[in-house]
DNA sequence: TATAAGTCTAAAGTTAACTTCAATGTCAAG
DNA sequence: CTTGACATTGAAGTTAACTTTAGACTTATA
């Protein structure tokens, strides 16, 4: 398939699609003879992963270093070792995440109860108060 | 206290904690007769706050409009809107960690069992399909 | 066959979130 | 009373991840 074809499927603009090639996070692509690019179903996969790679928190270089095109560069063990870490970076995320969850809930539970001797200013106090308290728990 | 220990306690540079000031995501600080900046706890729970927010993923802009600093600027029903939506949104990161988390699983998984008679290439390949497959359950 | 749509490249521009710099002022210790 | 750590400002520089621009070539459509 063609840039744009890619482009369509995968949800990212053509020059993105370029620059991934330049910056070695895509293969360099085949050419057609007249020298447009061709693209196969596994570069649509790749962007996929790319994608909810880059979604969840990585960087283009920590995305590069662990696509499975590269994996040939590597040795066993040190992969493993590269996705049991990813893993854990994963699951530091998860924890934070919950821990936002529960704060903004409290803060909705707080704004409804707010009492209604307090001024606005007041309770913008308390709200924060109530957030960082619950961080620490 | 003094920029510098906020700047120990939060775990950000002074040139940051003034550049926060500077794009309003702090209120302007008090300042001694000398001109120092003088803050308070309620600064350091504040940039804990922001803290914790960026490293979900919501941007300066976006943690700047739903500070309790700025709570007094809003209706309750706008605010608890956002609120909810913000839940929202890390519910769906939240999705997309747990993918991500499997994938990763299970590209371990496919590396320590790969059949001996293949290469490292095609090795490649079949984890980037394993990987995708994964991803459209 | 002309004109619009798609492709190419290299290079410059953009935005967010900082950091670094330069020039100057203040304070605490010896 | 000077030396070093800390503070101030405004402005310029940095990095990641793109986007936009410009000029040229190719392909599909009316």
């Amino acid at each position: 398939m063609n840039i744009s074809e890619l482009s369509k499927h995968s949800g990212l603009t053509t020059p993105t699609i370029r620059y991934y090639e330049q910056i070695k996070l895509l293969p360099k692509a085949k050419r057609k003879a007249n020298g447009y690019r061709e693209y196969s179903e596994d570069d649509l996969k790749q962007l996929f992963l790319i994608q909810q790679a880059q979604q969840v928190g990585f960087s283009l270089t920590e995305i590069k270093a662990f696509l499975p095109s590269n994996a040939a560069n590597w040795n066993h063990d040190t992969l493993i070792s590269i996705l049991e870490s990813k893993i854990k970076d994963i699951e530091k995320l998860e924890q934070k995440l919950a821990t936002s969850k529960q704060n903004l809930k409290m803060m909705i539970f707080a704004i409804n109860n707010k009492p209604d001797e307090i001024t606005c200013a007041e309770n913008a106090k308390r709200l924060l108060n109530l957030y960082y308290e619950n961080d620490k728990n």
